[in-house]
DNA sequence: AAGAATTGCTTGTACATGCAACTATTAGCT
DNA sequence: AGCTAATAGTTGCATGTACAAGCAATTCTT
């Protein structure tokens, strides 16, 4: 306990900057998502595909037939991005449309399927990389916290 | 500590959503930034801006004469985007660039003052909204930590 | 069974943001 | 003084995301 104040006193944490918005919870969310957002688009650059294409393949590998319905659910994206999102990768062949009615089902290529293991490879690596950046607990935790006030806001 | 348990096992939290993402960081903080952005966004339509763009205007009202470059460094924000914005106030007349050389000093003008009151006033409403809906302590505690990881992570 | 409301998805459009490449200016070195 | 390096800012381009409006299919109502 004493020792820890001493160190802080002593050896503080660095602070790139300061701003008069750190107390604002729209300005340090925002700076996160989009410090994690470069970050995940890195790890899943070695499968050539951004962070959003990275996760809609998980998806729907995970469930073959889902409907942008709940893929947008999942996601927690609008239903016109996720329109976006398909289409592009139904350009790259990774995914399929079924149409039925006033429903969809989107389906996995065998390509997204192989390439399965190495998006899941790449998501692994990106928890390491935050975690190791800030510690595992203190990584759970803000995850945690923030995904619960997601849940009271949303 | 017992009834804390207690508590938990028979009027657990409902969750709207849970998303098998929800324990990656990439994954809440982008859905919190999300939903903190339309509610900024939301605030800040009293006085016709957009929420970066009410930031911008505060920053350059605090310190007239601030360069982009400082700016940028506040807002954490890329310097590309600070010409964007800054432009876009341009036209509004809510700014005015003076460039000196290399380095260019970014004014606003009366009616930007003007506003000043009125952008705090949605700012401090933005402030009252989530910390109604998550509470004060909460939204506190979940700024100062993300902030945190920014710095670390940045 | 016909019209109304709802649902699922898509499209037009707009916006916020960043990277890479560029110009222009200043600072540093010799 | 002259060349090089660094810095400040801008621009072209690309991307991710959402809203509003639309279309098509289904369900509800009476």
């Amino acid at each position: 306990m004493h020792v820890q104040a001493i160190l802080f006193t002593f050896a503080p944490v660095m602070k790139k900057s300061d701003s008069k918005y750190c107390g604002c919870l729209y300005y340090s969310a925002n700076a996160l998502s989009r410090l994690m957002t470069k970050m995940a688009d890195e790890e899943f650059a070695v499968v050539g595909l951004s962070s959003s294409y990275a996760f809609l393949l998980m998806t729907v590998n995970n469930k073959p037939g889902i409907q942008p319905n709940k893929i947008s659910e999942e996601m927690l994206l609008s239903p016109s991005t996720i329109t976006r999102l398909i289409e592009k990768m139904e350009q790259k062949k990774l995914v399929e449309r079924k149409s039925m009615g006033r429903t969809t089902e989107v389906y996995p290529t065998e390509e997204s399927l192989k390439l399965d293991p190495k998006i899941k490879e790449a998501w692994k690596k990106l928890y390491h990389r935050y975690s190791d950046l800030i510690g595992k607990d203190e990584a759970k935790t803000l995850t945690a916290k923030t995904y619960e006030v997601v849940n009271k806001i949303g």
